[in-house]
Parts: structure tokens; C-alpha cells; sequence
DNA sequence: CTCTCCCTGTAGCAATCGCTACATTGTGCC
DNA sequence: GGCACAATGTAGCGATTGCTACAGGGAGAG
């Protein structure tokens, strides 16, 4: 727990890329291995169990999102809420990002299900981007907690419509 | 296919049911027939294969949820799109529809991941809440169909963040 | 009565699931 | 060398997956 063996982080980058290809409710152990050149009883040995693995397998994924959305955004602060939407957006339709966002809404809807690891995971996550919009939402803002969230939710809204193949414009 | 036999109906409504409370994506043939008081053998003689009941399931749920939406936003137009969202948000909220937003999400999901199935039952869903909208949205809107749009992105959205237990505020 | 056809139960298939028991290997410590 | 222990392969367990082969029941038609 407290030096995580680098072997355990090689076998998590290695399934992250496999999960964000094939999905995470389809994921099962013996693909898992396959793809980090394992076999499924090493998985076990070195997480414990799926749940566990699955758990840390949502904060490696989760901090590959982060820094991947912020570096697609550079610069300072956004000039408006609005700005602030639409080039999160944009990014996140970019191809190299759109298996995370089919990701993250996989997590949602196992969240909305009751899953209390992926509703951590989510909550997490979006707790982050939450924080890392505030600072970079216009320092003018007189609720930039409000404001945050009611970006947070423009863009979730839109992600749906996009994942249902409703997107006309951005 | 022309007059569908009351006896597939009623499997369908069992089986509605018995999705709603235990999810899309766990739901396997002998559960779901067990709901429906029969076995898994009659579900694949009456639906022909998983795929197919699975769609019918969503055309099922689909109309019950639309019907169940408009049934809880009685009267007429919204006088502005942010009451429209409002109480269709609230409306969705409700215990008695929270588990068809949890099946909402799960068909976005799985839509995102590819499935053509649930991708068209989404669109589906999603254009009969627009036309919906767009007659109950303030005649006055000088675009409905952008208005609507809107409307939607700020109530998807909404719901995501209540999926991850964000909902602070309506 | 017999034939036919819709419906249904029983039993089972090959595949996959998460996980485990057992045995073996490699490596460093004394 | 001898010993302890972490790491790994092999094989398998019981459960579940979607689906099917086979046999019959029941009812209407000739």
C-alpha cells in the first residue's frame, strides 16, 4: 500500500488501455490478464480480488483522464462560462479522449446502479474537475461554486447527447 | 409481427419490471424468465434470441417512461425553459421514476460502448422528449428545436451529477 | 381416430465467470 | 549448502451464460 511494486502499475496501465477499448462491465479476468501478459491467477495474487482491482484500476484510469483533459486546455483562465463549455467539449470529442468519456459514462450509469466503488470513483473525479474549473473560470465570478457546477452540467448534458449520436452542433 | 399475442405483452411487462429494479446489463434469460413466471427456453421461443427481447424490452420501457413523464408535468406550456427544467428534473427524481433514469443511463452507456440496439432506443427516446418539448416550450422562443435542445443538455446533465450523488441543489 | 401444429418441460451443451488448491520455481539470507 | 518466502504455472471447481435437441401435451381438422 505504501510503495505500490511497479509491477502492479505496469499490469494497471496495461489493462487501463484494454478497458478503455473494450469497455468495463464487459472486462473480465482472463482478457484482463491477457492484456497485461499475466494470467488471471496472478491478477488475484498481486489485487486481492476483482472488486479491488477494478477499484484501482478507476484511479489509475481517472488520473490519466485528468491530466489528458487539462493538458487538451492550456492557458489561463477561460473567458467565460460559455468558453469554458465549449472547448471542454471539444476536447473531450477529440478521438484520443472519447474512450474515456464511453468510460466515464459506463461508470455513471454502475453509479446510478448502486455500485458504491463507482460512485466514489465518479464523485472523485468529478470533484477534481469541479476544482480545477473554479480556478479557471473567470475570477470574476460571484459563485464560482455554482458556476462550476452549472458548466460541470452543460457538458455532462451535452456527453449524453453526443454518446446518443445527437450531436448537430457542439 | 402484425398483431402482436397479449401473452408476449405480458412477459414484457414482467420483465419491465423486474429490469427496472435489477438493471439492463445484468439481466440474463433465466431471471428475467423467472419474473415473467416462465423459463428461459418459452423467452427465446417467443422473442427468438436475447438481442431481440432486449430490444422489445426497451420499446416496452420507452413508452412507459414517456408516459410517465408527461402524466407528472401536467398543464401547459413552461413559461420559460428554465421551469421546463425544473420540474422535468424533479420530475425524474421522483422514487417512482428514479429507477427508469438509472435504466436511462445504462442505455446511454451501453449506446456510447456501440450497441446499436440501445443506441436507437436512445435517439428514439431522446427525439420524443424534443418534440415533446418543443410543444410545451414558451411559444414566444424564437428557435425551438435549439431551445429544446438546451433544455435537454441542462436536464441530462443534471441527472448525471444526481447519478454521482452531486445533487446539492436542484 | 388420426394427423398436424402450437406450445412447453427436461436435459443438456460449450463457453465463460471469479476464484482456489497444489506444486514448483527463483532468489536472497544465514 | 539449507532454508524461507515471494512469485508463478497447471488444473480445476461450482456457478452461470445464451441457446438447442428431443419429447411430449393439447386442441382443432379431416
Amino acid at each position: 500500500m505504501t510503495d505500490a511494486p511497479p509491477i502492479r502499475d505496469r499490469m494497471l496501465a496495461a489493462m487501463a488501455a484494454h478497458v478503455l477499448r473494450n469497455g468495463l462491465t464487459g472486462a473480465s479476468l482472463r482478457p484482463l490478464a491477457r492484456a497485461a501478459g499475466t494470467s488471471d491467477r496472478m491478477l488475484i495474487y498481486h489485487f486481492g480480488s476483482k472488486e479491488r482491482l477494478v477499484a484501482d484500476l478507476l484511479v489509475h484510469l481517472a488520473g490519466d483522464f485528468e491530466r489528458l483533459l487539462s493538458a487538451l486546455t492550456p492557458g489561463g483562465r477561460f473567458a467565460s462560462a460559455d468558453e469554458a463549455v465549449a472547448r471542454l467539449v471539444a476536447a473531450q470529442m477529440r478521438p484520443e479522449v472519447a474512450d474515456y468519456v464511453r468510460l466515464w459514462l459506463e461508470i455513471v450509469a454502475a453509479a446510478a446502479r448502486g455500485s458504491h466503488a463507482h460512485r466514489a470513483a465518479g464523485a472523485a473525479i468529478l470533484d477534481g474537475l469541479s476544482a480545477w474549473l473554479i480556478d479557471r473560470l473567470p475570477a470574476a465570478e460571484p459563485d464560482p461554486h455554482a458556476a462550476a457546477r452549472d458548466v460541470l452540467v452543460r457538458i455532462e448534458g451535452t456527453l449524453v447527447l453526443w454518446a446518443l449520436g445527437a450531436d448537430r452542433n457542439a
